[in-house]
DNA sequence: TGCCATTTGTCCGTATGTATC
DNA sequence: AGATACATACGGACAAATGGC
């Protein structure tokens, strides 16, 4: 066996223990790192390395010059069927939401953007990004692109709030849905970390789905990358029941 | 600034770059860790910690004893209607199959699964376990609940390769579909990190559903836990289309 | 089988930088 | 400015897995 005292992985499951049990509760700070060392008997670096490991799971949080923090996890359940929006979504849940838009641009599009939305490459597009909150917590940031020469004045009506249902519907577009949804995890990169109030190496959740008419035709696209530890999915098939499965049960 | 050598992080990003140019190709073995000291011109603590965080990001693998080697990504791009048989997903790509059966028990059904299957607590089901390759590879890792009295032998069948479909059509069933499914991320834990070859905090997708007969009465309900960095799941919500979206496309 | 070199994993001690209060 | 707390870095020792001889 090993010739000194315990294993890293000892000290975070013990530590990890004391959140799960409740004894930690969130946002509730840690003690400082010499004071952790003398209660589980670890040396620093050992110590640091079951924080690290933590903080990975999205367990605990680490300020620097100020100390180390439980991660408080409210869960998002987003529901997505033909028709979803996101405020409807988390108002029934009980969820305050709102969102801030962080760039507007008119762009030509790529090769990608092209394909998705059935125009030509280099036809101007609206590209928009926005974050979302809930409970004033990031949850989402996404970007949208809209043929612009379809809806020539999207970007100004989103600035004043007016929701995209709201906008298709004024360019005689009542009914439209999801063609698909596209969905994978993947890790925050920098530029999203800080932005959804992650640490870089947690999961995002990325969901891309296109919007289409009933004739089929493509009117937008959208592509969002969700805090993976604060949202869950679910896809309704048939209308609605009752049942509910649960976030975070081991399988 | 710093006193001394460069940043771990620089050190992370240059050998990242090494792995996204190509220049390291999929699978190929990184020099050991004293030459890589060398050519980064990096102690071994800051080199350990740039591997770390690669590997975290899912782009290494190093492996006790052997070597450090550079991940190969297949991607499944999973595609889930209403009605989603695992065996055709894969070999619509051009990907090979296969399944082994991990434990199979009758057991009696807890709070949560009696109330997906809308049965009594308590009540006898199969709880069984599999797992699922791709091309070899393993990508999942799941359990399924069903009524055990109204499929006894389920087990068995399933046991000789007779797929679920066919073992609900033997009992009536022609028509069933999902009712809903959830799908959220969390790390690997450290049971399931081996089975589907990942690194312990490497992401896996979590996928819940439940199938409904045409009733609208749950028949069978089941949770898999799939390799994050080489799955995506395609929600179809109309009649599929041609178009695609793309996994790794930075958003 | 066993020995041994190679390679990665863990742990310890220490020093210094940087952010916060 | 000083105290506290986390971040990074260096050096050294030994453990454990692998693979060749």
């Amino acid at each position: 066996m090993r010739s000194q005292g315990q294993t890293w992985e000892a000290t975070r499951d013990r530590i990890g223990a004391e959140i799960a049990s409740g004894r930690l509760p969130p946002d509730s700070r840690l003690p400082s790192e010499p004071e952790l060392c003398r209660l589980y008997d670890a040396r620093r670096h050992s110590l640091r390395r079951a924080l690290a490991a933590l903080e990975a799971e999205g367990k605990l949080r680490v300020e620097h010059g100020r100390g180390t923090f439980v991660e408080r996890a409210p869960l998002v359940n987003y529901v997505i069927g033909q028709r979803t929006r996101f405020r409807e979504n988390l108002l029934s849940q009980g969820l305050t939401a709102s969102g801030q838009s962080l760039s507007e641009a008119q762009i030509p599009a790529d090769a990608r953007i092209a394909r998705l939305l059935g125009l030509p490459v280099g036809a101007l597009v609206h590209a928009i990004s926005r974050r979302g909150f809930a409970n004033e917590l990031p949850i989402s940031l996404g970007w949208s692109y809209h043929d612009a020469s379809r809806f020539p004045e999207l970007a100004e009506l989103r600035r004043q709030g007016i929701s995209v249902t709201e906008i298709y519907r004024s360019h005689g577009i009542e009914d439209y849905q999801r063609l698909r949804t596209t969905i994978f995890t993947r890790p925050a990169n920098e530029r999203e970390a800080p932005l959804l109030m992650l640490r870089p190496g947690q999961s995002v959740l990325i969901v891309q789905k296109v919007d289409v008419d009933k004739a089929g035709r493509p009117i937008g696209f959208s592509e969002a990358a969700w805090a993976g530890d604060r949202v869950q999915f679910t896809f309704e098939t048939t209308p609605p029941y009752s049942f509910a499965t649960e976030k975070h049960d081991d399988v």
